[in-house]
DNA sequence: AGCTAATCCTA
DNA sequence: GTAGGATTAGCTA
């Protein structure tokens, strides 16, 4: 048969699936023999998957010929070439060595050509039959991810990535490397590609070589014109490697003239040999793909005895060196198995009538310390009546313990895959024995550990039906819901229109009754408070490249994993619970934590607008300049080396070149931090300059404007970031993915990059900060006069210090002077020492101890402060802020006095910075009540907290309105409960962007 | 791919 | 001298 228009061939790249199985699907060997199956098993799914099943995956067509493609030797017409053509690749895993036989008999048992030719590569087989099928009219479809093969998209030839169920077509290639299929051979040769040893221009990178090919349409032309180019490295680059790049240009462009021992029409696709194929299946001992075969040819698998199978594992296995470089980064997913959470405050769990906090306390963790947890109990709920029967029960209890799976840690992109919940039908008598859990999957799929997965699994509850039955009880204030890290179940319930009421977090609690003791990971606190250790999230979803997302678990492995989520946290909550009144702390869980849960909720869901081509513009500008110094370092330095590793650069800096004052690491590497550097520069060495200049760029470049477009929500495209809770000991947050609190600000240069957060339009910044927080906080706690009334009076307080501690007069005070003030002033909040001034004002130790005991002679209160600090720590094991909150030390007695004097510079600043922390936490909770009332609820939203700064985005009008309400809840957070010895002052401003307005 | 060390950005 | 998080290199698997 002829093949004609209309006709769907396909080409799998079978060589590239095999590495790129290996490395992604999780390993596999045959039961009887240990024979390593993975990749095979991997590639009888996706075979079986294809030829049943194309028109349901995002391919959307069914084949009418198919081929399966291989890598023949290593040695082929491009190591005539190029002798290291692929020189640098090493051989393949022993585990992976027998599969390369194994795949050609499973290509062989699924009735489908085995295609591959002496001297060539399977990609120009690839190529070829591409080419030809094109010519005839008919579509072609190319089973890889590789981006060697995107050359040869066009609009009739596409790609899938059948691990990622993903169709590679032009729009698909234009937006990973920016220039179309036609120009990706123009573009390789340009980046070169160091797993092939395809030389390419030295210091051309994907974006820059698009940039060029943009701008000159094509290799040959850039390189006639290359002295046109502007950048004067980029230039001499291109000039001088021009050759090497015509090289490397062959090497990467396909053949499409290998002779065929099969022209296209013997492609055509010939029906499934059944027997055939389980005979090889049940050889390979796989069940599942043996059963649904079976069921599709109605086959009897019994009757049909497994194939004799060839396993070659030594060197005579063929296909040894093909490439590695593609593995697959399969998502890993499912949350809630991670971080702590805090305390409870309804009082559902009763204890007995009269016990005393103490305790109830003991008596409970006695109870749940020794309580065995069942967890081949828990329950699946596939009925919408037995989930109705739990919900009426956790309402006739007042007390749930919750917890969701879903398919991603991000809690504004993850999907809910399912819930559990956990009950207490015996409150007052809580032996443990009385805990029952059960877990509620939703949206599961079927087929696990099958290459592509099945469709959902039926057998679930109708998560709308579900989420009805859940809002209810969620939003039902008369029940307790009890979660580990509720934010993000909070976050992601949100998304679903569900605002969830009355609930405790075990994660904070433990925060408040432990920081600085302990982690709050849930399976940190059952281990220590339970006695038991969960299941890892690994050990149901596996990790890393073997790693699923939660659908894609077992429903009976994910009841165990996600009941028993649920159980453990309603166990921990009655653990908890009771001592966070036994300590007097249930004011700091309910006033400083919980109400932090809905507010960085909100502020999270919101996001901040960023404008992508204001980085784009600033990454571009960083690069050329990044490059010039790179040009002027290899110059200074007499070679190329890699700039960015502090080893290379030591070893040129203190061993080629031989400059002086090097110090060492803790592993004995040279030491080429930025002071360093900066040493060797005041004494006149060029290089170090230039060094600290190129990492400064290139760290704005990788951290900031490379990498924040790459958080902008798809959806909402602002970015959201993710506040930690509980992640630091003092009572700060954290924030991460992007970190938005280490947006640079010092200079102008990184300054540029607050110039990208912007407002919506219509809308303004406006930032808020506290000024001189923690020295006001110093001052109120260590009771000192003079710095009081120097913030009474408003005037500079370094200017005060130095002026106390010299003699200087404020008036006319030199700069230097006031610095040295300053810096003091800092490291007394940091708990000082001598070793550390000395260091950050560049002067002699000595001299930094005369400034520090001058210091405490003029500010006596200081040291008398850090004294007792000190004391205190090594009394109760703890210090706390002035809101009661506690920061355990356990290490301050230490005998290795330098972990004793650390400790002891902690326990001194946590007052300071953990009081801080506190009330900008009280302001962030009264913020939004006092907007509301202030009739600005709507019109004004919080985005970001940076530790003594809050940025909100407020509609032009308000702007007026807004910044008086927003100072004065800041400058009265801790009233009504503390007034301060010292006024707080806050200063706010308005703008477009955040580098105006802050 | 996962880990650590080194570096550098913030308050 | 306090408190964090992200990136890169380079090693190990």
């Amino acid at each position: 048969m002829t093949m004609k228009k209309g006709d769907h061939l396909f080409l799998v790249d079978g060589s590239g699936f095999i590495f790129r199985a290996f490395h992604a699907l999780p390993p596999l060997t045959r039961k009887s023999d240990g024979l390593p199956v993975g990749a095979v098993s991997g590639f009888c799914n996706m075979l079986w998957k294809l030829l049943t099943d194309a028109r349901d995956t995002s391919v959307g067509v069914t084949p009418t010929h198919f081929a399966v493609i291989f890598d023949y030797s290593s040695k082929t017409f491009r190591k005539e070439i190029y002798d290291a053509y692929k020189a640098n690749r090493s051989a393949p895993p022993e585990e992976l060595v027998p599969q390369f036989g194994l795949i050609r008999q499973a290509t062989r048992a699924f009735n489908l050509p085995c295609i591959e030719t002496e001297g060539f590569e399977a990609d120009d087989i690839i190529a070829t039959y591409a080419r030809q099928a094109e010519a005839v009219g008919a579509d072609v479809t190319i089973v890889s991810s590789d981006k060697d093969l995107m050359q040869l998209v066009t609009s009739t030839v596409h790609m899938y990535d059948s691990m990622k169920d993903k169709q590679i077509g032009l729009p698909e290639v234009i937006e990973k490397w920016g220039v179309p299929p036609e120009k990706m051979i123009d573009l390789q040769a340009l980046v070169g590609d160091s797993v092939d040893n395809v030389p390419g221009i030295p210091g051309i990178g994907p974006k820059t070589a698009a940039q060029l090919l943009e701008e000159y349409g094509d290799l040959e032309t850039l390189l006639s014109r290359a002295g046109e180019i502007k950048q004067v490295k980029r230039r001499e680059s291109i000039i001088n490697f021009a050759d090497q790049a015509r090289l490397s240009r062959q090497l990467v462009e396909l053949r499409t003239d290998v002779p065929l021992e099969l022209d296209l029409d013997a492609l055509v696709l010939e029906p499934q040999d059944g027997p055939k194929l389980i005979g090889f299946l049940k050889a390979m001992q796989f069940g599942t793909l043996t059963r649904r075969v079976a069921s599709a040819c109605d086959c009897n698998a019994d009757e049909i005895e497994p194939t004799e199978v060839t396993v070659e594992w030594g060197e005579a296995a063929r296909g040894p060196d093909l490439d590695a470089g593609t593995a697959a980064s399969a998502d890993t997913g499912g949350a809630g198995a991670d971080a702590p959470a805090s305390p409870a405050k309804a009082a559902v769990a009763k204890g007995t009538g009269e016990a005393t906090p103490a305790s109830l306390a003991e008596t409970r963790v006695a109870a749940f310390g020794n309580a065995k947890i069942d967890t081949t109990a828990y329950v699946t709920i596939r009925d919408v009546d037995v989930l109705d029967e739990w919900i009426a029960a956790a309402r006739e209890t007042g007390l749930v313990g919750f917890d969701t799976e879903t398919n991603s840690l991000d809690p504004m992109q993850a999907e809910l895959v399912g819930f559990s919940l956990a009950i207490a039908d015996n409150a007052e008598n809580p032996s443990g024995q009385t805990i029952r859990a059960a877990y509620v999957p939703l949206t599961h799929k079927t087929g696990v550990g099958d290459l592509l997965g099945g469709g959902l699994d039926e057998n679930q509850i109708d998560p709308r039906k579900a989420l009805d039955r859940l809002k209810a009880l969620l939003e039902d204030p008369s029940v307790l819901k009890v979660a580990q890290n509720l934010k993000f179940d909070y976050l992601l319930m949100k998304r679903h229109g569900i605002t969830v009421e009355n609930y405790d977090d075990t994660m904070l609690m433990s925060y408040v009754l432990e920081a600085g003791k302990a982690n709050h990971g849930m399976d940190g606190l059952s281990e220590r408070w339970l006695n038991h250790k969960p299941i890892a999230f690994k050990d149901v979803a596996g990790s890393g490249k073997s790693g699923v997302t939660f659908d894609f678990v077992a429903i009976d492995k994910a009841t165990a994993y996600a009941a028993e989520d649920a159980d453990v946290t309603l166990r921990l909550w009655m653990v908890l619970k009771p001592q966070l009144a036994a300590a007097g702390l249930n004011r700091v869980y309910e006033r400083l934590e919980r109400p932090l849960v809905s507010v960085l909720a909100d502020m999270e869901e919101r996001g901040i607008t960023i404008d992508r081509q204001i980085l784009s513009r600033l990454s571009g500008e960083l690069a050329q300049k990044a490059a010039a110094f790179e040009d002027e370092i290899y110059e200074l330095a007499g070679e190329r080396f890699n700039v960015g590793s502090p080893k290379q650069l030591g070893d040129i800096l203190f061993g080629k070149m031989g400059l002086p004052g090097g110090s060492k690491t803790k592993t004995g590497q040279w030491s080429t931090s930025a002071s360093v550097l900066e040493d060797l520069a005041a004494e006149g060495a060029e290089l170090p300059r230039k060094i600290v200049d190129w990492r400064q760029l290139t760290k704005l470049k990788s951290t900031y404007t490379d990498a924040l477009p790459g958080y902008v929500h798809p959806e909402t495209k602002r970015v959201h970031t993710s506040y930690s809770l509980a992640s630091t000991t003092t009572g700060r947050l954290s924030s991460s993915e992007p970190n938005l609190q280490n947006i640079p600000v010092r200079n102008a240069e990184g300054r540029k990059i607050r110039t990208a957060f912007i407002a919506t339009p219509g809308h303004k910044l406006v930032s808020a900060d506290y000024s001189q927080i923690e020295l006001r906080v110093l001052a109120h706690v260590a009771e000192i006069p003079q710095l009081t009334k120097a913030f009474e009076d408003g005037i500079d307080i370094h200017a005060m210090t130095a002026s106390e501690m010299f003699g200087v007069p404020v008036e006319g005070m030199p700069g230097e002077v006031r610095r040295r003030a300053k810096a003091i002033n800092f490291g007394i909040i940091y708990g000082i020492s001598a070793f550390g001034l000395a260091n950050q004002l560049s002067i002699e130790r000595s001299e930094a101890g005369d400034y520090i005991k001058k210091y405490f002679e003029r500010f006596p209160g200081i040291r008398d402060y850090m004294d007792s600090t000190k004391a205190k720590a090594r009394e109760d094991g703890y210090v706390e802020t002035i809101f009661g909150r506690r920061i355990n030390y356990p290490d301050i007695k230490s005998s290795n006095p330098s972990v004793r004097a650390f400790n002891e510079r902690a326990a001194i600043n946590a007052p300071i910075q953990g009081s801080a922390a506190d009330v900008i936490r009280r302001a962030m909770v009264q913020m939004e009540p006092a907007l509301e009332k202030a009739g600005l609820g709507e019109r004004v939203r919080m985005l970001l907290q940076v530790h003594d700064e809050l940025i909100f985005e407020v509609e032009d009008a308000d702007v007026d309105k807004a910044i008086p309400v927003i100072t004065s809840v800041m400058e009265n957070a801790t009233m009504p409960a503390l007034s301060m010895r010292v006024p707080l002052k806050v200063d706010a401003r308005a703008a477009s962007n955040w580098d105006e307005a802050h």
